[in-house]
DNA sequence: TGCTGATCTGCACGAATTGCTAATTGGTAG
DNA sequence: CTACCAATTAGCAATTCGTGCAGATCAGCA
C-alpha cells in the first residue's frame, strides 16, 4: 500500500478532495497490514475520529478500490475484506479465527484445468481455508512467535 | 447427485421425514443440472406446488448440504449456487450472464504456493471469472450449439 | 473572504439469509 | 384405521452487509 502521503497526492490528481476523513482512512489502511473489513476500520477509525461515518468509510474504500490502490476480497463468508496489498496473489482463511494471509501461486494461468472451454478467463480466485498454528494449538504451548498474526 | 429416490432414503435414514416438498426439491435439483440459486429453485419450484415457501426451500438445501449431497458454492457475488455435483471441482462464472460451469483442476494439493506456512489447509476454493462464448459474441452468430448453457 | 461542487452524515432501503412460532403433517405405535 | 407427537412448514420479523438519497458541511480555488 502506498503511503498516506502518495494517496492524497494521487486523490488531487484525480480530482477528488482531501479530507479529514480520507487521510485518516489512510493512515489505517497504511498503518494495519491486516484484511479489515469496512467495519474493523470504522471501529478504529472511530477512535481518532468520533462521529466520522461508517458510509464514509465504505465510500472511501469503494474510491480506493476503483484507483487500484486496494483490492476488494470476499472470501464467501461475511463481510468483504480489503487488502492494501495489490500484488497478484491469492488468500488463506482461519475457519476457526478468521485471520486471513496472503499467499502467492505461480502460473495460475498455466494450471491443469478442464473445463474453461469457452471462457475468456479474466481473473482467477484461490481461496484457501483451514486452520492457522495459533488456532490449531487452542492452548497457547510456548511457542515461539511466529508471523501468525 | 443422487436420485430423489435415494435421497429418500437417505433422509429416512438420517430420521428425517420425507415430505412433498422434499421430494419436489429432490426432483428439481436432479433434474437441474445447472448451479440454481435458492430463489432460482423457489422459483420452478412454485410451479409446480404453489405456497411452497422459499424458508423451506432454503431449509431443504441446507439440509442436503449437511448430509454432502449438495454443494453450497459461494462465487463472491449475489446469491450462493447450490451444486448437485459434489465431486472435488471448482467454477467458472460469466461475469456478463452469469452462468456457471464446473472446472477441474489437477492437483490442486501441490500447487507451488507462498504463504501457507503455519496453516493446516482443509479446502481449496478456485473461482475462475471472465466471459462465455455465448456473451463474447454478443451478437449471436451461426454458433454451433455448444455446451454453453 | 466567498463560492460551489464535492463530500459527509444519517437514515432509509435492498438483497440474501436466518430466527422464531403457530399451524400442520409424516410416521408409527396402538 | 386412528390418534398422537415430534418434525416440518409457512410466513413474517430480524440480521447482515451494503448502497441510495438528501440536506448540511467543507475543501480548494478565484
Amino acid at each position: 500500500m502506498r503511503t498516506p502521503e502518495e494517496l492524497v497526492a494521487t486523490f488531487r490528481a484525480n480530482g477528488l478532495k482531501v479530507t479529514p476523513q480520507r487521510q485518516l482512512i489512510f493512515r489505517l489502511l497504511h498503518e494495519n497490514a491486516s484484511h479489515p473489513t469496512a467495519e474493523t476500520l470504522y471501529a478504529v477509525a472511530t477512535v481518532q475520529m468520533p462521529g466520522i461515518s461508517l458510509r464514509t468509510v465504505y465510500q472511501t474504500l469503494a474510491d480506493l478500490t476503483a484507483m487500484g490502490e486496494l483490492l476488494h476480497i470476499d472470501l464467501g463468508a461475511g463481510a468483504a475484506r480489503f487488502d492494501p496489498n495489490t500484488d497478484d496473489h491469492h488468500h488463506v482463511v482461519c475457519t476457526t479465527c478468521g485471520v486471513v494471509h496472503d499467499v502467492y501461486v505461480a502460473n495460475t494461468t498455466q494450471m491443469p484445468v478442464t473445463g474453461l472451454e469457452g471462457f475468456a478467463v479474466h481473473s482467477t480466485r484461490i481461496v484457501f481455508s483451514g486452520e492457522c498454528s495459533r488456532c490449531g494449538e487452542n492452548i497457547s504451548h510456548n511457542l515461539e512467535p511466529s508471523s501468525v498474526q
